[in-house]
DNA sequence: CGTAATTTTGACTCCGCTCAATTGGCGTGG
DNA sequence: CCACGCCAATTGAGCGGAGTCAAAATTACG
């Protein structure tokens, strides 16, 4: 079965303990005080390419997209994101936020100082472990992604992303089965490397499949097992 | 100008200080006697996807390929790898290794414990940042893939691809202009979501338009300027 | 309520995949 | 040494899926 599109919870816990998403588990706990809070609104930008790196950014509420743009119009969405999920991990490398993040809804994201960070792995070893995990788990997920974008076709990177999508849905609580896009088509085809037409189609396939049930935004899955079977068959 | 495919050293410097591409800058200096050098023979396999994470390795001298595999047959390669470079550190977020990693050719590798990167984090709070760095590196490597296989056709990706593999190369101490491909042109292929003979093809098309002279696994690039002008054409 | 943005759908084109045949290099064994 | 088989690479022919261009429908938003 592939496991496509991380950041599942469900990708993460390993040994006996629980791996927390994020620095969400430690935040409210130890963090308070240091670390504050910033609302997005829908639209809006949280950081850009090439911002000096100073903090990351767990989410407490809302829905963000990341961008990854060169110089000369090329660019593409590198991962849309949700609660207790964490942005900016890329800039520890050079420095500066690779990316860029927007808001796709009204949002609100906790900022932790890296210096912060720094101070705590210090005294405490598990906070070094769980950096590194955190960050190391980004690029599993971004193998996925690789995975998907290099071998499969459009319909089945679409059945993979809806399979994620729901899946993180229902690791936070929310219906799995009947959820909000809060990305256009567009968006959609810039992360899966197709054109938004291509996506467009094949939701209409897959309606037209009984798989979904779709009205513009809204994404109701009626037939899950159909749509793992869409990813196994080209086996 | 696209900056496709690091890990290139020159991705990696920032601010002021010089970051080593990995561990080997403090290796030869700090981890004498801890770690240990092991042979892996051209064709061999120097660690699997679901092998516990116990180590990393960087590489003394060799090439590496990594192969990411789904049960179901579908798998890709998710990098090829030259001395100076690190293998294994996606295993930080499961514990487990992700990728399976083989030698193209024989090779040697540095074996450092992870047990000992903690240990020597928690007595120099620099090799925590180190540790971040290196890793989120691996970030931004895989999010220039992405948008490689996304956005990129073929002869773009092609493009691309030679001009990472030379640039390391350059920055290496080898030449930059005239390498041998240690891998096939299927295992370009599957790096770069290609068929085998799609990278034949256009290899063969580059030769023609007298971007490169390519003889089997031997290639020389003839106009770096072309090369780039292929990439940014249609920008 | 009107304008802009998003989505859907159709028709056509073309790039890359598939299938297939050929060539050349290389190691093994007669 | 050559014969043979194996694997990698090249090249061709034909097909199909996704891109492109275009128009209409529906929705969002000021």
């Amino acid at each position: 079965m592939l496991s496509l599109f991380p950041p599942s919870g469900r990708q993460l816990p390993a040994r006996g303990r629980k791996l927390s998403t994020g620095l969400e588990s430690i935040s409210f706990k130890t963090y308070r005080g240091v670390t504050t809070l910033r609302r997005v609104k829908r639209g809006g930008c949280l950081f850009r390419a090439h911002d000096v790196f100073r903090c990351l950014y767990p989410i407490r509420s809302g829905f963000f997209k990341t961008v990854l743009g060169d110089r000369g119009g090329r660019e593409q969405i590198t991962g849309f994101f949700m609660p207790r999920e964490v942005l900016g991990m890329e800039g520890f490398g050079s420095g500066y936020q690779q990316n860029s993040a927007y808001a796709l809804e009204d949002s609100e994201v906790h900022v932790v100082p890296y210096s912060f960070i720094q101070e705590l792995g210090c005294a405490m070893p598990s906070v070094q472990r769980h950096m590194l995990a955190l960050v190391s788990s980004e690029i599993v997920r971004n193998q996925s992604i690789m995975l998907s974008l290099g071998s499969l076709d459009a319909k089945e990177r679409l059945a993979a992303f809806l399979i994620n999508l729901s899946e993180r849905f229902r690791d936070r609580g929310y219906s799995g089965s009947e959820f909000l896009l809060r990305m256009t088509r567009a968006e959609i085809g810039s992360y899966l490397g197709l054109q938004l037409e291509t996506v467009s189609r094949h939701f209409s396939a897959f309606q037209k499949a009984g798989l979904l049930d779709v009205h513009e935004k809204l994404v109701a899955i009626v037939d899950v097992k159909g749509l793992h079977r869409v990813l196994n068959a080209r086996s």
